[in-house]
DNA sequence: AATATGTTGTGACATTTGCCACAAAATATG
DNA sequence: CATATTTTGTGGCAAATGTCACAACATATT
């Protein structure tokens, strides 16, 4: 069904994980702490809803697999909004819920997502678990890389026209993704991706790239790209 | 130099603040803890500048007055990407810096800034600090209710047409708004910024907003909607 | 109250962009 | 390896959007 899964990040970076700095015996010592709801999810599975009308106040990671998340509109009308890799946080405490707008989480491979109560993570245990400050940490520090990657997706966006959208984006990708010695770079997501990323017509996308070639401003084949400027 | 200041929220949500549910015999024995250090800036001053070649660790939070981020990219070009009232958090840490552009906060108005360190906010302290789980939580909640801010405008920059980026965008204020008898609300900006909010052209957005007043999907005047589907 | 500055509202025109349709190439699947 | 599915690349045409210019209005400042 899907393709070119390795391809489909979004953006390239060193995400932090929930579990990152953590042992496993510590890990181990915290489970009875934080009572963490562990469940598996096959393709194509939703795993969570939420529209707005109760307030959920659990954190999901996956922990495996890759997922998405739908918005639903009021005429019907379906559309991603994002894409959830390995370590990634979600849930309704992240999604500012548009009125009677429907979201949903689907497991686009098999998938394992654990649950944790936001209050156990929040609030420091009887235990002395050492590394919740860690954990705590680790959360924070994976929700602003969120509003990173939101803000420079949001500030691709505003860019104005086809060209200075894809230039905006490449040029983060080249220094992202450290360029070959012949300055070549190869996007994580394929074209028609990377159209719908940047919210315009995959064929207007073609014709523009075609004519920065002409123009000497870049080069490429398929997803990888030499820029000039 | 600028007016209809009162208009120049973005959403309108029930903001948490960084020092909700702390008391102020709390916040005063916290001082010493965290060290905060405050400073005052005249509007049109730059409060901070980042573009991503060290890393700052400190959290910046605006207790009083009005603030925008703005990037200067490589062309020369500079824009608007975030708009910081009291309460909000803001600093390196909440941008992914787009190699070799330039980001700066300015002050809109007469503003007071504090900074805290990242590392300390995170890791509990020696002195009893009732209240450091509330800190924590609060900055957290922050966090996660800038995602959504960037979330909901993400999701309204997805929709294809002018027409549906209002609908999106209006829909989602009517019922965060609170509408009076007649159905009017009155949404926190002007109109020009809401054309720069929705990534289109003021005039073009003008013309559709007529053209659906013809249609009888809204009716409007000024900041004024009555939205009719 | 008078002035300056930004906002709202409108029209004509140019241009970009989206839509559609199709073929070739690349990538998964069995 | 053969087949199915998706991606890439291209062109013509229509429609949506941006640009420019201008007047009336609203909002701050003095």
């Amino acid at each position: 069904m899907t393709f070119a899964t390795k391809y489909d990040k979004l953006l390239y970076m060193e995400k932090r994980r929930f579990l990152d700095g953590i042992s496993m015996e510590a890990i181990e010592k915290m489970i009875p702490c934080f009572r963490p709801v562990s469940k598996r999810y096959a393709k194509g599975e939703t795993i969570l809803t939420y529209s707005g009308e109760e307030r959920n106040q659990h954190i999901a990671v996956l922990f495996s697999g890759r997922a998405k998340l739908e918005v639903l509109d009021i005429e019907g009308d379906i559309f991603r909004l994002e894409s959830y890799e390995e370590g990634d946080v979600f849930g309704e405490l992240f999604t500012l819920p548009i009125n009677s707008n429907e979201y949903i989480v689907t497991a686009e491979e098999a998938s394992r997502v654990v649950y944790i109560d936001y209050n156990h993570v929040i609030t420091p245990c009887e235990h002395v678990c050492t590394f919740h400050t860690q954990l705590i940490s680790n959360l924070f520090i994976m929700t602003a890389q969120k509003t990173q990657e939101l803000s420079f997706h949001l500030s691709v966006l505003h860019q104005h026209s086809i060209r200075e959208k894809l230039l905006c984006y490449l040029r983060f990708m080249r220094s992202a993704l450290k360029p070959d010695a012949k300055g070549n770079f190869e996007i994580p997501m394929t074209l028609s991706k990377l159209a719908d990323y940047l919210c315009v017509d995959r064929s207007a996308m073609m014709r523009e790239i075609k004519s920065m070639k002409t123009e000497g401003i870049l080069n490429s084949t398929q997803r990888r790209f030499c820029l000039y400027v």
